[in-house]
DNA sequence: ATATTGAACGATTGGTTGATTGTTCAAAGT
DNA sequence: ACTTTGAACAATCAACCAATCGTTCAATAT
């Protein structure tokens, strides 16, 4: 079982260099077999296909960001106002980056959200319960005042949208982007803060 | 002088016609020719290009839809909060209809916003405009507390930019859209309100 | 038995050719 | 002179074929 694991480690591992370095298109699962030591037939012993590696390699990306951002729940110092603010940028910071250093990630991630649409609503669950978690915070806190965190957090999604999706701020400096983020951070932050 | 602009005129009745029965790609320049009873040659002494026919149908219902916005200014019975939802609503409204009707008519705005991107960029300030004259209403009102009601105004607008794109909504139901704008609405209603 | 191969198959892609279309402009019409 | 035309030109599109690729599976190796 272990064995079997290790391998698919090792396609996953050749599939993140190809993907990002010729992106996923131009890769072949010739190409990934080669890179393994073994036949392209034999890729199918570990994943349903090509798009299934991309499909994992997305996963483990989306959590590790959700990871990082629900590193923002600990501690006990800082406020959840101050929280929120982090976890809308860092947010923010994280996609514009990726797509900064390795624009074929994009594509690999445009084609899995494509083939596979409850994918991105997957890891925009994973994101909206840390989020929930901040405004239960701050409402044990004092200070905010949501009814229903759950669905506020999703709304707040719906509000910041436009900073998750790569395709709706390509030739936006992030500078120009973090300036339009903290705006619409400001009029949140007020809209759910208690009086 | 009148009578070019009345050439101009059936040009356009005849581009927009063929353009949302059949699309912009699969209307010659001969068929609008034919239609109008010249020679393709012809157009060229009205408008520059296909393009610029498509233009102009696009500017025309750009322009009535922000004057329909506008008339949320007129009166003096409603509260600006009221008309702030006005607004949101209505925008969505205008959009997902002009969506549902004419499938062909999206495919028009999308090859202008990529040929022209300013194009939209001049029709969200034209709404902007709009929006900032209700946030100053709601300022001397003291309804709102706003510092700079031209860029909250814009702000508002990259909140609720899930429900001026067609290609982010479809697929969702506009029950579905006004509950998530009704809830995004909510946050900055209260995000801008004087307290 | 289980793991692996690599040839075979259908689907997709890349490239090329011919036709169509947007645009121009010299000639004809008014 | 000012309009209008329609043939000519270049750019784009559609249809086709060959090649490539993802996937399967009977045969082979371990």
């Amino acid at each position: 079982m272990t064995a079997l694991d290790a391998t698919r480690e090792q396609i996953i591992a050749a599939g993140r260099e190809r993907f990002a370095h010729y992106g996923y298109a131009k890769t072949t699962m010739a190409e990934l077999a080669r890179d393994c030591d073994m036949s392209p037939g034999n890729l199918y012993r570990f994943f349903a296909g090509k798009l299934e590696i991309a499909e994992e390699i997305c996963l483990r990306a989306s959590l590790r960001t959700a990871d990082e951002l629900a590193q923002i729940l600990s501690g006990s110092e800082r406020s959840a106002t101050e929280r929120l603010h982090d976890f809308l940028f860092m947010d923010l910071r994280a996609t514009f980056h990726a797509l900064e250093e390795d624009e074929k990630i994009v594509e690999m991630a445009q084609i899995v959200t494509t083939q596979r649409p409850e994918f991105h609503n997957e890891g925009l669950l994973r994101e909206r319960e840390v989020l929930s978690k901040i405004l239960e915070m701050g409402v044990q806190a004092g200070e905010f005042v949501v009814a229903d965190p759950d669905m506020t957090a999703e709304m707040i999604q719906v509000a910041t949208m436009k900073f998750s999706y790569p395709q709706l701020f390509t030739r936006l400096s992030l500078e120009k982007l973090e300036r339009e983020l903290q705006g619409v951070y400001e009029i949140i932050s007020r809209g759910i803060r208690a009086l």
